[in-house]
DNA sequence: CGACGGGTTGAGCTACCTCAACCCTGGTGG
DNA sequence: CCACCAGGGTTGAGGTAGCTCAACCCGTCG
């Protein structure tokens, strides 16, 4: 999975239009990220905003992304967070249809689409692994219209934070202790709830012995079986 | 963007493990669908259901589909509607994530995953193609987002009505003229709201003379300048 | 004809929202 | 060094949009 052996050189012949290299470097996208220049940008900086135009691709290496759109009258629904390891700003679309806005300070390495565009073109396995990543992305976006749609409000925090979890357990981090970068605001926009029903639920779920508060920023799961039970509709 | 000229057959020495063409056709995927062979399906049928093995993907010839996921306790969200003209099925788990049920009776038109995997391999128009359907597909889904984390019943309602109108609009049928082929139960498991509101609310913007609820199956929009008023949040 | 699926309407309830007060923490500047 | 302030979070009280439960209508099908 890491590297493949297929070193195509496309014929002469063809696709006169679009420069190419000579002989083509059939990296991995992850391989393509690891040397590409990195761009630090501070808390509440946007990286871009709906209506640019898409230039980059990004890779979260530190930090938080939030995806939003935004209503006229302010409304917020944040679509996704991006954590490090995640790539945002594949979509198809010659201008972005959301807000990338960083929830911390943070650290991104910028490919320019233009390249990411003609490696796809003619290395089959990184098109698949293009595709790939926008499948996972839209798999996400239905686990949370499965939750902004028919979810109660203890339910939704539940599924969030088991959600947390098991990216932590992907990442070879605790599966009980979990890190909350984003505010209230930003969790009540994700789950479409407000920020004082979210810190109701967290005061909630803290009676019940199932989570612990330290900080407002930090979960710690004490039952993570009851969490399940909650998150898909025990009472 | 009909056809490219591009035909090229890949080096004999590499991916030995999948079986491929001597020469490769370059049909677009609608070219390809348009000879693929046609399923018809009574409505209530599953073209396929969550956790299948993927192994087609299908185009909409007449008809509506469902895609929705199911909780254990029986709360049902459905994802999105394909209508004519729509794919489905395009995601790249090996596994489908969702059903998709025919909502009234529906002709589709099946290619095997394995042969457009392969065309994949060979033919980046192709490929880039799949990746574009995929990304409306999540754009799709960004916008359901919205109305569901954000908006109020009328808004989603009018929203929805919008949304039909614009459909419409690009395949040069009436803007005003709606059909809806779904019953009050999907349309409310779409927007995450009961039969109920779903009811009141039609009857509510009857009232208001911005629809005609000639029969239940079938809108005219009277006044779409209020009717998108209404979807961003007008009072 | 009766049964059934789909739709509408009414009455009451409740989960969540709104508005407001208050707390805590970290940063800034006098 | 401390006062002040701003941003983020929690908690309370009251209001309401949408849910639940129920009755009823209509068209279709066996």
């Amino acid at each position: 999975m890491l590297t493949h052996s297929l070193a195509y050189t496309p014929p002469t012949t063809v696709m006169p239009q679009t420069a190419r290299p000579e002989r083509h470097d059939p990296r991995s996208l992850q391989e393509h990220l690891a040397a590409a220049p990195l761009r630090k940008i501070e808390a509440k900086q946007n990286v871009f905003a709906e209506g640019d135009r898409s230039t980059h691709v990004y890779r979260v290496e530190s930090g938080a992304i939030s995806l939003h759109r935004i209503m006229p009258d302010g409304r917020r629904q944040i679509l996704g967070f991006a954590y490090p390891g995640d790539v945002i700003g594949l979509g198809a679309s010659e201008l972005h249809r959301f807000n990338a806005q960083a929830v911390k300070p943070t650290q991104l390495r910028c490919l320019r689409r233009s390249l990411i565009d003609s490696v796809a073109r003619v290395d089959p396995e990184f098109a698949q692994e293009l595709f790939h990543a926008l499948s996972l992305e839209l798999a996400g976006a239905h686990d949370l219209l499965l939750t902004t749609g028919q979810r109660s409000a203890t339910e939704r925090i539940a599924t969030f934070l088991l959600a947390m979890s098991r990216r932590n357990q992907r990442h070879n981090r605790s599966a009980t202790l979990i890190d909350l970068p984003m505010t209230r605001a930003d969790i009540g926009d994700f789950l479409g709830i407000t920020i004082e029903t979210v810190s109701r639920t967290f005061t909630k779920l803290r009676q019940l012995d199932i989570i612990d508060l330290a900080q407002s920023a930090s979960v710690r799961i004490l039952d993570i079986d009851d969490l399940e039970q909650l998150a898909e509709g025990a009472q």
